[in-house]
DNA sequence: TATTGTTATACTCTATAACTATA
DNA sequence: TATAGTTATAGAGTATAACAATA
């Protein structure tokens, strides 16, 4: 029970051409996206939250500014994040020493073990799915996140 | 201007292993679809609205129960997104013919209209950056698109 | 009783505009 | 002037709990 309205046996619409490969792969991403939120535990961190934290723990030390970018948001939205993520004692604001309008932030060890323990929660769910997955296809997958990581600058 | 406190010459800190496959491919698809939203156009739908109708434009009239899990969200949510859709005339709500709990929703001609256009426009920035690949790096984001779809039942 | 859908409420994530402080 | 960061404000997207109507 989960896909007509049970009167219309299905009779494919308009538009039944195979999409570009453009098309194909924003819309995968976006529903798998969509997809890795609902399987994540209820009180877990936000996904905006944890990916700071883990680009912390991958980085090392970062201004503000710097996390924006690399999470591609405008800064009052880090802000706001790591206003949060300093409150749950998860990171650390230090004055730049040089620069007295910078602020660095920094993994608490806190943190540091939250990212370890959030991440292998997160894998749970996408680990399981790629489980069946035969030697080749576990190698179109990794090659394709090279590429895309290439090529779109992530 | 983008990456450390420019005082550490980033000695990448602990965590320096590569990951897993699972946890690649979660942190490449999360931070694509922040970069696919990042670059959508102002005045744009969101995401989530164009999810819908792109859905209803490809499944054909549903009730919103399963468009609620076709995107993988609950039926609040729906109900919320439908009733803007609605008021913005690119969907319509007819009373179901036999069972008088369920409605169908439907694509308006305007809606299907908005559907094309949309996917032209937001296909434009991934297009580009997917220009330069070979034909081999294609066909490698091809087979994933389908293995992803398939193992992960997107 | 079970199912469909809605209302009420709250939280996360995001943005733009305007501001302060520093360079 | 330009840059880093914050505050104020608004809007989209999501969830859970409680409810009404129908099956």
């Amino acid at each position: 029970m989960e896909d007509m309205t049970s009167s219309s046996p299905a009779p494919t619409p308009a538009s039944r051409t195979r999409p570009d490969l453009a098309t194909e792969l924003r819309i995968t991403v976006q529903r798998l996206s969509r997809r890795l939120r609902a399987e994540s535990d209820p009180g877990d961190l936000g996904e905006a939250q944890f990916s700071v934290l883990a680009g912390l723990h991958h980085h090392g030390p970062s201004t503000p500014r710097a996390i924006a970018e690399r999470e591609s948001v405008q800064p009052p939205t880090m802000t706001r994040t790591l206003a949060y993520l300093e409150k749950a004692e998860l990171v650390t604001r230090t004055d730049h020493p040089t620069d007295g309008r910078q602020v660095v932030i920094e993994l608490t060890a806190a943190g540091a073990d939250l990212v370890k323990e959030t991440r292998r929660r997160r894998n749970h769910w996408m680990a399981q799915h790629l489980r069946g997955l035969s030697a080749d296809e576990r190698a179109t997958l990794t090659d394709a996140v090279t590429i895309l990581r290439r090529v779109m600058d992530l």
